[in-house]
RNA sequence: AGUCCCAUGGUGUAGCCUGGAAACACUCCGGACUUUGAAUCCGGUACCGGGAGUUCAAAUCUCCCUGGGACUACCA
């Protein structure tokens, strides 16, 4: 303020005059267009127009404003503890790492705990194997789940004894019929349930048929212990609920000591219990299985007679992505149809397969948090996914210079025994990655696209009558086409260099329109390159037409196995590292099928291309 | 058919509780810049499922309708 006075002081005076410069600037800003004032603020102002640093934008979702509330109220203390429950009986997919992701992200934001849980409760369906590689996705992801890592295996004795808690106070009890007798007294949607013969068993009978059940006194299927609720509910799901079953089946973590196994929502809502997990997320098909969840640990209480910790559920809808399937379903087809090479098989968006595609935790992340949690269903268009891979990778990748599908072409007025080194950024915006050398021959190879002998009018590369720069080397001027006398399929392109414009500049100021990438065709290393696409041709595979399924939009080019150039120092790179092949995408060496010998690299993604395109 | 859930540009979300000129990201279309037709930057097109009601004012509150989804495994 003081300030404003002082100079209101001085210049009161020239008031006058000011007031006039003013307004005439005014009317002459008010008389330009949108278009003008733009123009002039990108040629003398550009700073002006820089973006802001973005706020931290605090992330917003329906389940944050759950927390927020239980925080406000005290529900939990104001702890977050969430956890990821996966089942050991299949790959994990971008799906989950959806969940993982905002899972873990809510417990580091509210600097709470995140656990990872397997919920094997079914020793039928699962395996050691899926253990193994579940936790080493979810490594992977970056997520730190500490010394956490735990299975609900463990809980089967709690679990048992709380199952007592429920018979002895008679809101559970062994019920003898068969599979299809339970089926049938179950009722429909629209009709009530029949109450089972055994429903009512005195309670001393029924802790008696639990542990004979629970000691293997019976076969698989001829007893199960059912909680007593109500059979006539709207929600099935209250309808007497089984508890346990027998399943005479080899754990794998516990072996044999156990021949009655959990069902689903016994064990869930009380595995989340004994973990104290606060905010239990799970996908919208859960939703009615949460008045179960709820009810079951309403019921129950710990030695001292005190209700047992009761988490929140909170469903949220699943992560759909337009072309391709994310069921386990469909991906298993994919893979025990020959479909894809395994489940890792980088067309595949198993955690697995997209490691292996060279797609980075850090994008996979970035895509998770900005799809918020929400209730309705969604069907994500696969350019997202894509930007924030592009987004991360052009970042961190250091640029190389490749030749997917070579064409030879020599400079004619350049000697034959001449080799030039050049010394060329790794990156164009990153100083800090250093430079390289590349070395520069008259015999080179282009790119098979970058030559065209009759282009259109907005053509910018090679072409009869142009001159082109090779980037980081020389301008070249078209001279002649070689062709096959045969076939007329072009050999080899010949012209000239400039030698005055080494490095790429030219002294007299002369522009080029193109900059195409080159190899030294005596100096380039030849590799294995496998140009990976999209796997489905349909937005929707699922959505089927009349008389057609999903194997029907099948992408027939989402594998293409070439042989191509690149530079040679990548020989000496790491299976797994990845790099931008400039002007062609980012490629990754495959950490699986490449050596020394054969390199592999794995197309990640393509380059954004606004002139393929058109 | 019963219970429950959902509905904002092409896609994904914010805004709804606490009514007041619908915002962000991606895509798309233009433009600036460019030794990657990349990146970066600027601009543009385009949205509250429908109908009543309450109100000065409705994406927001109320009611009805429509559309989509979940649930009838000794799976999770």
């Amino acid at each position: 303020m003081g300030l404003v006075f002082k100079a209101d002081s001085e210049l009161r005076k020239d008031a006058k005059r000011i007031k006039e410069i003013i307004e005439n600037k005014v009317d002459y800003i008010n008389s330009l267009t949108a278009e003008e004032i733009q123009q002039l603020a990108q040629k003398q102002f550009p700073e002006l127009l820089q973006k802001k640093e973005k706020e931290v934008q605090e992330e917003a979702d329906f389940i944050r404003e759950i927390i927020e509330e239980h925080n406000r109220t005290g529900r939990f203390d104001g702890k977050v503890h969430t956890r990821f429950p996966p089942e050991p009986n299949g790959w994990l997919h971008i799906g989950h790492a959806y969940s993982i992701n905002r899972n873990y992200n809510f417990a580091f934001e509210y600097r709470g705990k995140f656990n990872l849980r397997f919920d094997d409760t079914n020793p039928l369906t699962e395996e050691e194997e899926f253990v193994e590689s579940i936790i080493k996705d979810v490594l992977w992801l970056g997520v730190d789940y500490e010394d956490r890592l735990l299975f609900a295996s463990d809980y089967f004795d709690q679990l048992y004894e709380y199952a007592v808690q429920l018979v002895r106070k008679g809101l559970a009890y062994v019920d003898d019929s068969s599979v299809e007798e339970i089926r049938e007294m179950r009722g429909t949607i629209t009709e009530h349930g029949q109450e089972s013969p055994y429903r009512n068993r005195p309670i001393e009978e029924n802790l008696d048929l639990f542990e004979r059940m629970k000691n293997g006194e019976f076969k698989n299927g001829e007893k199960v212990l059912r909680a007593k609720i109500d059979m006539s509910h709207p929600n099935m799901l209250m309808r007497d609920p089984i508890i346990y079953r027998i399943l005479h089946a080899s754990h794998h973590r516990t072996g044999d000591k156990w021949c009655i196994y959990p069902m689903y929502d016994w064990a869930h809502g009380l595995e989340d219990s004994i973990e104290g997990i606060t905010h239990s997320n799970c996908t919208l098909e859960f939703e009615v299985h949460r008045p179960l969840y709820d009810w079951y640990i309403d019921q129950l209480e710990d030695e001292e007679g005190n209700p047992i910790h009761h988490s929140q559920q909170t469903e949220f809808a699943k992560m759909n992505l337009s072309y391709m399937v994310l069921s386990k379903r469909n991906m298993r087809m994919l893979v025990e149809g020959g479909y894809v090479n395994g489940w890792d098989d980088p067309r595949m968006l198993t955690i697995a397969g997209m490691r292996r595609r060279g797609y980075t935790p850090e994008a996979i992340r970035n895509f998770s948090l900005a799809i918020n949690f929400t209730k309705r269903e969604k069907l994500i268009d696969m350019s997202i996914l894509e930007h924030y891979i592009r987004e991360d990778l052009d970042k961190r990748c250091p640029r190389v210079m490749s030749v997917l599908n070579p064409l030879k072409l020599v400079i004619t007025n350049y000697p034959e025994d001449k080799e030039e080194v050049f010394s060329v950024p790794n990156h164009p915006s990153d100083k800090s990655m250093g430079t390289r050398e590349v070395k520069f021959t008259r015999n080179l190879f282009i790119e098979k696209e970058d030559f065209m002998e009759d282009p259109p009018d907005d053509y910018y590369r090679l072409s009869p009558g142009k001159e082109v720069r090779l980037k980081y080397a020389y301008f070249i001027k078209y001279e002649d086409t070689i062709k096959d006398e045969i076939t007329g399929e072009i050999k080899e392109i010949h012209c000239t260099y400039d030698s005055e414009t080494k490095g790429g500049e030219s002294p007299d100021g002369r522009k080029v329109q193109g900059t195409i990438h080159w190899l030294s065709a005596d100096n380039a290393l030849k590799v294995e390159v496998r140009q990976y696409d999209r796997l489905y041709t349909k937005e929707n595979p699922m959505d089927t037409e009349e008389g057609k399924e999903f194997k029907d939009y099948l992408n027939p080019d989402s594998i293409n196995i070439i042989e191509s150039y690149v530079e040679p120092f990548l020989k000496e790179k790491e299976s797994g590292s990845r790099s931008q092949f400039e002007r062609n995408g980012y490629y990754v060496i495959d950490i699986e099928d490449s050596s020394k010998e054969n390199l592999v690299f794995n197309r990640i993604i393509t380059l954004r291309d606004s002139w393929g395109k058109k």
